[in-house]
RNA sequence: GUCCCCGUCGUCUAGCGGUCCAGGACUCCGCCCUUUCACGGCGGCAACACGGGUUCGAGUCCCGUCGGGGACGCCA
């Protein structure tokens, strides 16, 4: 039997970090057995379900690279199917009808947990025939009452409830809508889902919805439940702490691949293998080696990874990423795209992140407007003044205008004043850069150009001697 | 409260009864390299939650305790 993986987001918000991860599970998990990945939208809450919210779910597969087979289908959609499922569970006796009013069902929970007992429906209509005048009923599944439900899960191994732990859920309200108990079963069964994998938030639901299966004479598909993502406290992924959309990981400049393999870590592991391309992780991944605990994300070793990925991707793309993070900073990107390629290249050993890559090139494409205070405090002194006039000399004639000559020539001045190489170097790079960090002096001047870099020069030297006027 | 799940370095993890005085990775700290920033190289710190069993032998199996999490909705 082919195997079918479906990911089932409901369209609230953005997709995050934890659908991200079971979705990339789920994708995986389609790939590896050579079968199909399923994109579902469980919008039934329309109340909550956003359009922008379908889309965001949608760019942040996209950017992730997980394609799906199948889909996006919308619950929304499939009212009617659901309708009819409702009916057939109805005559079926598997649902009945309840009419009670959610104050009495308060009133039945709390008096349920002050006996120390768990809350749950306790089957008060199960055996009403007599509806309640003015009252329009919600849908109940009736539950077995005796007996347990095992899960056998593909992680955690089987895992038993109690049926008299389970209750009657409600699987249409009195609008007629159905609740998301029932959607999911109808969904999985309808779209012949053989893996269904999820957070470990639903564990608890799955005994349930076995029942339902059961009841619906459908086949039970395979269980897999993903331990948690935490923040990077330890503590539940709230807002504030890394709870943010996965297009925001663009946005700081990390890499779909990175994140694809810093993500495919947690709570899964093949031996000390760290690094994974795609074929990689479909090859090795095995649902039943994932963990059984929940995991903290951890932004420094995205970073590790992201730094890995920069250094390893081609040019080409990192050239069409940078200038989109140009963008960011209201810098267009250079009308010259080669220019942008050299900048990459220059760059693309020393930066973290794309960000910073874009933060740290400015001034490749903008001529500072002024100096890092501490950086020309340390190098925009009177002593380099003439070393800078010495620089700009041979700079002013030299053939060919490329790296290894500018680097004979900032050489050369060192060596005729007696000086180490950091003494020139460093009032260049804050001449050319405004600050004290940039990519080795001599690819950075060829990238800048003859022109620009002896304009930047003039410049740093009007203004040492402007600050030796003041002084 | 009830039910369910989980518990190896700060973090991600390897470990599937002996090869573990517990290995790798990130971070951090030294040193080397170096024109800045990085890269790279070398070295270092750091963990089996606790208590009972089972066994010749337990991080690995069982039980309990403690700690953490999840679920208990006319949300998904």
């Amino acid at each position: 039997m082919t195997v079918r993986t479906r990911f089932a987001p409901s369209p609230t918000g953005y997709l995050h970090i934890g659908g991200a991860r079971t979705a990339l599970f789920s994708w995986l998990q389609a790939r590896h057995c050579g079968g199909q990945f399923v994109l579902r939208i469980e919008d039934t809450d329309r109340e909550r379900s956003t359009e922008p919210a379908v889309q965001a779910i949608l760019d942040g597969m996209r950017w992730l690279g997980l394609d799906w087979d199948e889909g996006p289908f919308y619950q929304t959609q499939r009212f009617d199917r659901y309708r009819e499922v409702i009916e057939q569970l109805l005559q079926s006796g598997h649902a009945y009808r309840c009419y009670c009013s959610r104050e009495e069902l308060d009133a039945m929970r709390s008096a349920q947990q002050a006996r120390g007992e768990k809350s749950r429906y306790d089957g008060r209509c199960r055996e009403r025939s007599e509806p309640r005048p003015g009252v329009e009923p919600v849908l109940r599944f009736r539950m077995p009452r005796t007996g347990t439900t095992a899960v056998e899960d593909r992680v955690r191994g089987r895992v038993n409830f109690a049926n008299d732990e389970l209750d009657d859920l409600i699987i249409a309200r009195s609008d007629g809508s159905p609740t998301y108990n029932l959607t999911v079963v109808v969904d999985d069964m309808d779209m012949g889902i053989t893996d269904v994998i999820r957070g470990d938030d639903h564990l608890n639901n799955t005994p349930k919805q076995i029942n339902i299966f059961n009841a619906l004479g459908a086949k039970v598909p395979a269980f897999a439940h993903l331990p948690m993502i935490l923040g990077p406290d330890g503590a539940k992924l709230s807002k504030r702490h890394g709870a943010v959309g996965v297009m925001q990981y663009r946005e700081e400049g990390f890499l779909p691949g990175a994140l694809v393999n810093y993500l495919v870590r947690l709570g899964w592991a093949h031996g000390d293998q760290e690094l994974f391309s795609r074929a990689e992780m479909i090859e090795m991944f095995d649902i039943a080696d994932v963990n059984h605990s929940a995991s903290a994300i951890n932004t420094g070793k995205l970073e590790w990874l992201n730094q890995h990925y920069v250094k390893q991707a081609d040019t080409e793309s990192l050239a069409a990423e940078l200038a989109w993070q140009l963008a960011r900073l209201d810098i267009a990107a250079s009308p010259d795209p080669g220019k942008l390629k050299l900048v990459v290249a220059a760059q693309r050993e020393r930066v973290k992140t794309l960000a910073e890559m874009a933060e740290n090139s400015r001034f490749f494409f903008r001529r500072p407007t002024d100096y890092e205070p501490k950086a020309a405090r340390k190098n925009l002194k009177r002593e380099a003044e003439p070393l800078l006039a010495a620089v700009r000399c041979e700079l002013a004639g030299l053939q060919p205008w490329q790296a290894e000559a500018i680097h004979a020539a900032v050489v050369a001045v060192a060596e005729r004043a007696s000086v180490k190489l950091g003494k020139v170097a460093q009032p260049v790079r804050v001449a050319v850069c405004g600050g004290a960090v940039s990519p080795p002096i001599d690819a950075t001047l060829a990238i800048l150009g003859r022109e620009e870099t002896l304009a930047r020069i003039d410049r740093a030297r009007k203004w040492i001697a402007s600050q030796v006027e003041s002084a």
